[in-house]
DNA sequence: CGGCTGACTCTGG
DNA sequence: TCCAGAGCCAGCC
C-alpha cells in the first residue's frame, strides 16, 4: 500500500540544486501514479523537510498556483537552476535521475 | 460514516 | 494549443 510517507521520502532525496517531476517520483515510488504525489505534496505541512520545491511536473513548469509557486520558482533559482523563457526548467539540464545523481 | 476535492500524466481530436 | 476522460490516496466537512 503506497502512503504519503513513502512520497515525501523519495522527494526528500532529491540533491540540492536538481529538480524531479511528480511522475518520477511516482515512478521512483513504484506502483504510485504522479496525481498521488502531487496530492502528497499538497498534504505537506508546513516546515516540513521535503524539498517539494523540488518538485515540478512532466513540462518542468510549477503547477503550484498562488504564492506557494512565486517562492517555488525562487527557491529552485536559489539552488542554481535556471528557468526558459517559458518559465519552464530543463528537465535535461536539472532533471534529476537516481543515476545523474553521481555527478553532471 | 459518506462524499468531495486536490501541486499530475497520457492520449486523441 | 486547448479540452476531456481515466487512474489513484488522503484530508476535510
Amino acid at each position: 500500500m503506497i502512503r504519503h510517507q513513502e512520497i515525501h521520502d523519495v522527494v526528500m532525496t532529491i540533491p540540492h540544486g536538481r529538480v524531479s517531476t511528480y511522475g518520477a517520483v511516482a515512478r521512483r515510488v513504484g506502483g504510485c501514479t504522479a496525481r498521488l504525489v502531487g496530492y502528497a505534496l499538497s498534504s505537506l505541512p508546513t516546515g516540513s523537510r521535503v524539498p517539494w520545491h523540488r518538485v515540478v511536473n512532466a513540462q518542468g513548469r510549477i503547477s503550484l498556483p498562488g504564492e506557494a509557486g512565486q517562492r517555488q520558482r525562487e527557491l529552485l533559482e536559489s539552488e542554481g537552476v535556471a528557468f526558459d523563457d517559458a518559465g519552464a526548467i530543463d528537465l535535461d539540464r536539472h532533471g534529476w535521475s537516481a543515476a545523474s545523481s553521481q555527478s553532471a
